[in-house]
DNA sequence: CGCGTTTACGTCGTTCGTAACGATA
DNA sequence: TATCGTTACGAACGACGTAAACGCG
């Protein structure tokens, strides 16, 4: 058994069961892989995948053990070269991180150019998806770290970090009635408008419709995005209410929107990042925490990511106070 | 980085730092254990060991956590090749037992006999000790199988399963007024004697001495043995009463003493067997466990292998009826 | 001077890539 | 016939073992 047939191995099975995929994959000769494969088979007397002909048709269930294990081992293979690079004192390597769209859009252009600044030779990889394609990323170890908000069932093995908090917001034309209006917004008021707003995420769904429904009301929605951006040019051509991330609003929107607090309408909402319990922090992922949130340092960061259960990790949280981003965005760049 | 390189490693740490000491133990040369060791160190550009001139004197703190990681890479390539040579279908490998004196001589002979033919090829190594000592074996993985009584504390990352429970005798000679004593033993009776019983560990001390502690008593004990063995010889030389579980009560006992259930005067006590959460359990293995004790079937003992934590196995068996062996030698063989 | 490690070197085995072949749809 | 995997073969690399040199106590 070698680390190279583990990987040739892995590289198969992710490759959809094509050896000439997976050489492609990893930069070498197809025969290669596969007598490398069937090396590894004859070693431990086992078939690793079902054949029709000579083509790999399915996994069987030794193979899918042993490829659970294999990524055990690989994931562990990993973890050593970090840290040896980190101690090592090197400045380089990858920082993948999966997110979604408003976290890439307002929140990350600003951290990301300190941290480049900070470590030019470290290549940054951008995923942007929704919850579950974020779930997914980082459950199959593509990604280092996942930045998103809400639904943190969605992650069970990850040490989830509070970052920020948020409110929302609404968003109106300038010519719009609300927008001359006084006082103070409401539920019922916004029910009588048609609304804009996000694409209801499977477990996000809940807070926005439930905060209508505690008061028997029903929110008329006329149009869904996934991204403030498109909301916004919706909401200008007059189809409804725009109800958005305080994050988004931006300097120049001042000229064509009216924006009003949300936040005492909607319960607040946390954006985190996640990263695997069992995997290696090196020295610039914590440093991109702590431009992520300041008052994530790289101390706390490293206290964090030691504890077993996510739970104790709130605990530690829980007597410390989280900023608060965005807002009408007054205070927001 | 090669799983070699990482053997060689582990061979190192294991060997006090001895490069020599670790190519005889995986009987090939030294100068080549040096090479690997040195191209791995080079790779990862760390230095995982300090030298003192030529010698390694020490683990640098990158060595160790390097170490820790290639440990678990190297249990999982065991895992693997434990389920494949299982799947296999061979039935040959090798079972290795920790446990203390009192089950392997009283115990363990009839099973180990019965395994033995079941399983001719399987290599069977016994390792006796104290409970520290089969602690240690058993989480620096030298043994796949812990069997010990009480303690349970020691061993906080195993799987242990409750094999049977026993109670506690009382032997004197066959001429002692004990022996001719009528009605029920007790506490303050024992308390008036000299005794003769088990050397305490560090954790069982509080079950023996506790239960005469409550009644306000201390006992006198005058001799402490690691075996029964030891203590029926010195119980027959008048040193004493002797205390000893009622496994250690054989057939030709009845020719020299007299044994007194003692099941009312001590709390009962359980013999686990513990394994590595973390390992897999090969073919032989579980039906080893069976033989062990019946009851923890195959199914049963999957069962449990695959839970989370000691508190789910606990519930697993809080209505399932452990049985009792021993007592006052009657059923014992 | 013994013990342990490193260096040097020759041999052997293994891996890898190219090319040709085979099977399957 | 196109796609994918296996076989065959030669070249290159790397690992291993022996022998000798080096450093340290």
């Amino acid at each position: 058994m070698t680390l190279q047939q583990l990987r040739y191995l892995l590289a198969i099975a992710d490759s959809g069961l094509n050896i000439t995929a997976a050489s492609e994959r990893l930069y070498t000769s197809q025969p290669g892989i596969s007598k490398q494969l069937k090396l590894l088979e004859q070693e431990l007397k086992v078939q690793l995948f079902t054949r029709k002909g000579k083509s790999l048709v399915d996994i069987t269930p030794a193979g899918s053990d042993v490829i659970a294990r294999a990524r055990k081992i690989m994931l562990e293979v990993q973890n050593i070269r970090s840290l040896a690079s980190d101690l090592s004192g090197e400045e380089e390597g990858t920082l993948s991180i999966a997110t979604t769209h408003t976290q890439a859009r307002y929140v990350l252009p600003e951290i990301i150019k300190n941290f480049r600044d900070r470590y030019p030779k470290v290549n940054l990889e951008l995923h942007q998806g929704t919850s579950e394609q974020i779930a997914e990323l980082v459950t199959n170890n593509v990604v280092d770290f996942a930045i998103a908000t809400g639904s943190r069932n969605l992650f069970p093995e990850l040490v989830l970090l509070p970052g920020f908090h948020w409110d929302r917001i609404v968003l109106v034309p300038k010519n719009h009635e609300l927008a001359r209006m006084d006082g103070q917004l409401n539920l019922p008021m916004l029910a009588n408008y048609p609304l804009v707003t996000y694409v209801f995420s499977l477990t996000g769904e809940s807070s926005f419709k439930n905060a209508f429904a505690v008061q028997g009301l029903e929110p008329d929605v006329v149009f869904t995005a996934r991204d403030a951006d498109i909301i916004k040019t919706y909401v200008l051509m007059g189809i409804g209410v725009g109800i958005v991330a305080g994050l988004a609003y931006e300097q120049g929107d001042k000229e064509n929107f009216v924006a009003l607090s949300a936040e005492d309408l909607f319960p607040r909402c946390t954006t985190w990042i996640g990263f695997r319990r069992d995997s290696v922090l090196r020295g610039y992922m914590v440093d991109f925490i702590s431009l992520f949130a300041s008052y994530l340092t790289p101390e706390l960061t490293r206290e964090a990511a030691v504890l077993g259960s996510q739970g104790e990790i709130d605990a530690l949280f829980s007597d410390i106070t989280v900023p608060t981003r965005g807002g009408c965005g007054q205070e927001d760049v």
